[in-house]
DNA sequence: GACGCACGGTACGTTACCGCACAGACCGCC
DNA sequence: GGCGGTCTGTGCGGTAACGTACCGTGCGTC
């Protein structure tokens, strides 16, 4: 069984940068935040760096930032007393992390880290819990993605019963890559057995089946993906699942669309 | 593989008694609603019997209603395109059924199928939305029930990936026992099976196994639990972490403490 | 250019659960 | 009181994933 990643130190400290308005549109969440309320939002969003293994939230912990990734990726995860672990779910620049600031817990039982370095955005707790009072905009658009979140742990939940390690590392690696711009993702089989909570052999024997297939190509920690649609064929139901509530909870203007495909 | 429930037909017609201040008091939620918020809902409350099997959501449809149990324990779970099913989560007097209708999303992939036959009540969509938005008080108790549910679904997805079919067993009969007032449980193993995603002979097993070690006795669709510490020994650390969220995030009052106590 | 190490590939016995088949036991009902 | 159906118990071969152990290979580094 896999042990999970340790808890790591780093924290790294807010950059000091300006942020750019169009470096918004980077993130679904604050881009479909028009008018008024991104104006509001601007001289709080401060950019954030995240490094691979970076432990935004730990279990039990009232945390003090809510986290927009905009090429990054940060996995839920659930860390047991044996040290085993499994991904709840995935976050990256479709989201946020800190739903349980929202939602008014403040903490939870689980971990957010990071799982694909890149950058983004963090803002203050007591910031979005005033804005998620004040605006009705910022608490539907929340609330949705709440849901969008909802769908994903639960289809994890369901995935984690029925569908073949071959199929869920289909869905993972969809899931990632919509993520991310490009094909190409940074990840050993040891991360991704962490994250799916299986043995690494298990990863290494169904990536290979993967590549002998020609679908995707694998070296030392990057994966291309060569034929997406081949990777979805052999995935099980439940990537489509989560995407299309995704899709229909959180649809994408037309500026995010093209923006979203632009290298970062 | 168990095949899921069919969608069953019965849909029960609301009664038309009048709704008691202290049948209230039988559901957490709807028990914490002191004060005006309360006396809005009562006009709007419809009592409403839920049958074993009965289909409160169906995937993908937009429903109309908000269910409160009191005494039935309802099951949201995930059924596949080949029929095999898997619960996400279980809802009985402490929370509501119809998040999504909350989080703006209006319908789920998953089901909503009456798991212990019981009572309950039921308001309307638009009166719990309009609701949602007027009152504070409402709103952040329906968020720190949804945090709940997001904990328990979580651990439900962490628990298929890890633990064994007997820890499981003993997890879901103390979530459904946490539920129901008294010791005792109405449900065929046949049905425990559709709810855990694994077959019924497993269940058989896994049910022998603690009645050999006197924790339970069962029979033809009832299961006493004799022991419930040696039941919680025998669980998954599961059971615990959503317990204590739902303790922390949902605290009782002394009232609902007693009430909850007496026998429906 | 050699060393060290992280990463990926291979092998093998073990185990938990599956699929299927069937038997007994209890219950309601005519 | 017999019949039929539902529910529970049992057996057996198959298999996906596990735990463990070990090896090769590519890369960074000194």
């Amino acid at each position: 069984m896999p042990t999970a990643l340790l808890p790591s130190k780093t924290r790294v400290a807010a950059e000091t940068a300006v942020v750019h308005r169009s470096a918004l549109n980077r993130n679904g969440l604050l881009s479909s935040l028009a008018g008024a309320d991104i104006a509001r939002w601007m001289p709080h969003l401060e950019p954030f760096d995240m490094p691979l293994a970076a432990v935004l939230y730990e279990s039990q912990q009232v945390e003090r930032y809510v986290y927009f990734p905009i090429n990054a990726i940060v996995s839920l995860l659930y860390v047991m007393k044996n040290g085993d672990s499994a991904e709840i779910a995935v976050v990256g620049n479709e989201g946020l992390v800190g739903i349980s600031l929202i939602m008014g817990g403040d903490s939870t039982p689980s971990r957010a880290v990071v799982q694909s370095a890149g950058k983004g955005f963090r803002v203050k707790a007591q910031f979005i819990k005033d804005e998620f009072e004040k605006s009705s905009a910022v608490s539907s658009l929340m609330l949705r993605y709440t849901q969008a979140l909802i769908t994903q742990m639960s289809q994890t939940a369901v995935c984690n019963r029925h569908h073949s390690l071959d199929e869920q590392l289909c869905r993972w690696l969809l899931l990632s890559l919509d993520r991310l711009s490009g094909n190409e993702l940074v990840m050993t089989q040891e991360l991704i057995a962490n994250m799916l909570g299986v043995r690494r052999e298990g990863v290494t024997e169904a990536a290979l089946k993967l590549q002998k297939a020609g679908l995707i190509s694998y070296s030392r920690g990057r994966i291309r993906v060569l034929m997406r649609e081949g990777v979805e064929k052999r995935s099980c139901e439940c990537y489509a699942v989560v995407k299309n509530e995704y899709d229909r909870l959180l649809p994408r203007t037309p500026a995010q669309s093209t923006l979203s495909r632009r290298a970062l």
